[in-house]
Formats: C-alpha cells, sequence, structure tokens
DNA sequence: TACACGTGGTC
DNA sequence: TGACCAAGTGT
C-alpha cells in the first residue's frame, strides 16, 4: 500500500471528524489517557457525556488520584467492566506519585490499565511518538484494505502502512472509517476515501474480512438479592474489590448459580453479561444479613453508584410494590 | 491462548 | 428479539 491511499484517508480525515470533546485536549496525556480508557469496549456515544463529568469533577490526574475510591466507582456506575475504574484509580495515583505521565509507549505500558492499544494510543496522541494503536476498527479497516482474513496478520501490515510523524491522526482516522463508512456490517464502500485501494473491495466482499470470531455459548444462571426495607430506605452493600461488579455497590445476596432459585421474588430481572445471562431473584427479607453495608434513602438511589444490574433490579422491586398485580 | 469482565445500541 | 458489536486489559 502507498503513501497516497494513507495521504487521501487523512485528508478525509480532516473534512469529516467530529468535534470530540477528548480532541482539543489531544496534547493533554490526561485527557487522552481518561478517554481512552474509557472508551475501551464502549461506544463514542455512552462515553461523551460521563468524559465531561469526570473532566468537570477531576480536571487534572492530580485530582482523580486525590479522590476516594467510591466516589470514582460511583462515577463509573453504568459504564461498565469495572476493572477499567479500579485501574484508572491505580493509575491516577501512580501517576501522581512520580510526578506526571511517562512519555513513551514502553513506559506507559507498565501502568494499570494500559494495555497494548492504550499505551500506543496515549503514546501516539499525546506525545507525538511513532506508536502503532490496534484496536478492532484499526484491525477492521487494515484487513479489508490489504485483504488480510487472518487478524494476526495485520499488526505488521498495520505498523508498515502508518506514516511516519503521523501516527495519532492516522490512527484516530482509521478509527473514525471504521466506525462511520468501514463498519462490520454494510460498510459504505462508495463513499470510502479508500475504495480504490482496498483489496477487500476489490473482491466484492467486504465483510468477509478480517474473517469472523467464533463465538461460544452463553450460559444462564440464577441468583437471589435481598430487598430489605426500612421506612423509606434499602439496604446496600459493597461487592467484594475483585470479580465480577468489584468494588461496587449492590443488593445484598449470595453466589449465582446454575439452578434455578426456588423463591418468591419480588421481582425477577432478567440481565445480559458478556459471557451468561442472569435471572436475578429480588426476594423481600426483613433483616440485614450479617456483614457490612448501609441504609440507601430511595430518594437519593441515583446517587448510590449502582451498576446497571442492580439499578434495574431496584426499579423492578419498586414497580411491583407499587403495582403488585402486575408484578411478574 | 482462552477466558472473565458490562452495558447499550442496532437491525 | 436475539445476535452482534464497541477506541481492550488482566490473568
Amino acid at each position: 500500500m502507498d503513501a497516497t491511499a494513507a495521504a487521501k484517508l487523512l485528508d478525509h480525515y480532516q473534512a469529516t471528524a467530529r468535534d470530540l470533546p477528548w480532541r482539543r485536549g489531544e496534547r493533554d496525556p490526561y485527557r487522552t489517557w481518561l478517554s481512552e480508557v474509557m472508551l475501551q469496549q464502549t461506544t463514542v456515544a455512552t462515553v461523551t457525556p460521563r468524559f465531561r463529568r469526570f473532566l468537570e469533577r477531576w480536571p487534572t490526574v492530580e485530582a482523580l488520584a486525590a479522590a476516594k475510591d467510591e466516589d470514582i466507582l460511583g462515577e463509573w456506575a453504568g459504564l461498565g467492566y469495572y476493572a477499567r475504574a479500579r485501574n484508572l484509580i491505580a493509575c491516577a495515583r501512580a501517576v501522581a506519585e512520580r510526578g506526571s505521565f511517562p512519555e513513551t509507549e514502553s513506559e506507559l505500558r507498565k501502568l494499570p490499565g494500559l494495555g497494548a492499544y492504550t499505551a500506543a494510543a496515549v503514546a501516539a496522541i499525546a506525545f507525538g511518538e511513532d506508536a502503532v494503536p490496534v484496536d478492532t476498527n484499526v484491525e477492521r479497516v487494515v484487513a479489508r484494505v490489504f485483504g488480510l482474513a487472518n487478524r494476526a496478520d495485520v499488526p505488521a501490515a498495520a505498523k508498515a502502512w502508518f506514516p511516519t510523524g503521523r501516527h495519532g491522526d492516522f490512527a484516530q482516522a482509521l478509527m473514525d472509517l471504521g466506525a462511520s463508512l468501514c463498519r462490520p456490517k454494510k460498510p459504505e464502500c462508495g463513499r470510502c476515501p479508500l475504495e480504490a485501494d482496498c483489496r477487500a473491495a476489490a473482491l466484492g466482499k467486504p465483510e468477509a474480512f478480517p474473517a469472523p470470531k467464533v463465538k461460544k455459548e452463553r450460559p444462564h444462571r440464577h441468583g437471589v438479592a435481598w430487598w430489605i426495607r426500612r421506612g423509606d430506605e434499602v439496604w446496600l452493600v459493597r461487592r467484594p474489590a475483585e470479580g465480577l461488579l468489584g468494588g461496587m455497590a449492590a443488593l445484598p445476596g449470595g453466589e449465582w448459580d446454575e439452578a434455578p432459585a426456588m423463591v418468591n421474588a419480588l421481582a425477577i430481572h432478567r440481565h445480559g453479561f458478556t459471557h451468561f445471562t442472569l435471572d436475578l431473584h429480588v426476594v423481600p427479607r426483613v433483616e440485614p444479613p450479617p456483614g457490612e453495608g448501609w441504609w440507601q434513602p430511595l430518594g437519593e438511589l441515583d446517587r448510590a453508584g449502582l451498576p446497571t444490574l442492580y439499578r434495574r433490579a431496584v426499579e423492578a422491586a419498586l414497580k411491583s410494590e407499587r403495582e403488585p398485580r402486575l408484578a411478574d
């Protein structure tokens, strides 16, 4: 692939790029890092308002490092993949401790939550290094342009194609193209600046590149969440720091099992995780179980920082209390 | 390498 | 409506 195609893509990007809030702070490693972590496996539409809120509340990495864990986890609630938030906290404190962000890909890579993609993205975008960030968009666009069915062949092809001195812009141009025209399904090759340079388009089968991943079956599980009221309050707990929804606020309850729960539930909320689905049976109970927890006013549930599973389960329970006949 | 790890949007 | 998918990382 020649430099002309790369130049065409950069021109197209310059002409069409959206005014995303983190683009204005591209040379600010804090803003670049924060946006890249939030964008891991999460859409631009979801991230945009959350990024603004984070930046308003914690304008610098020092401010974020000084914040309480529960405040940061609460602000992350609903964004998913909560290990990202736990790593965000650890990373902010490591950076504040050393005084500033490291400025090379290899040093960035050592920080918690910065894997191969994010370290390369921050190095390229914030520090102008010729690092090669390969996310799912870059992978797909490069696989199509070069006609690579095998994803393992993509990084080398990408590295050869990225124009020297423009890696940050080029990565964003590829990601933007992947999100807009070069989509997984029904790509708009007719509007793509790279159509004439694209092997997959020439073959007439852009969707065949890269080869689809093999999908796995999702098991179904059941669990119990206790619904414990005291006046206009409900008993909440904090989940263990590790594992699923680690460190997040929650309704108390036991382990999730594959066996159906034989209990009389106030509500049953079905929730889909990445690797299994869950029927959470919300069951009334009088006394809190042993252990730490707190009474959360029902009028201040938004401030509890509940992940979506529990936010929806609480909504279902409240609805069922209001309209017992309509309860499932 | 393969799996755990959330959620919301799209078709 | 269920499958697919998203600016991936850690183990």
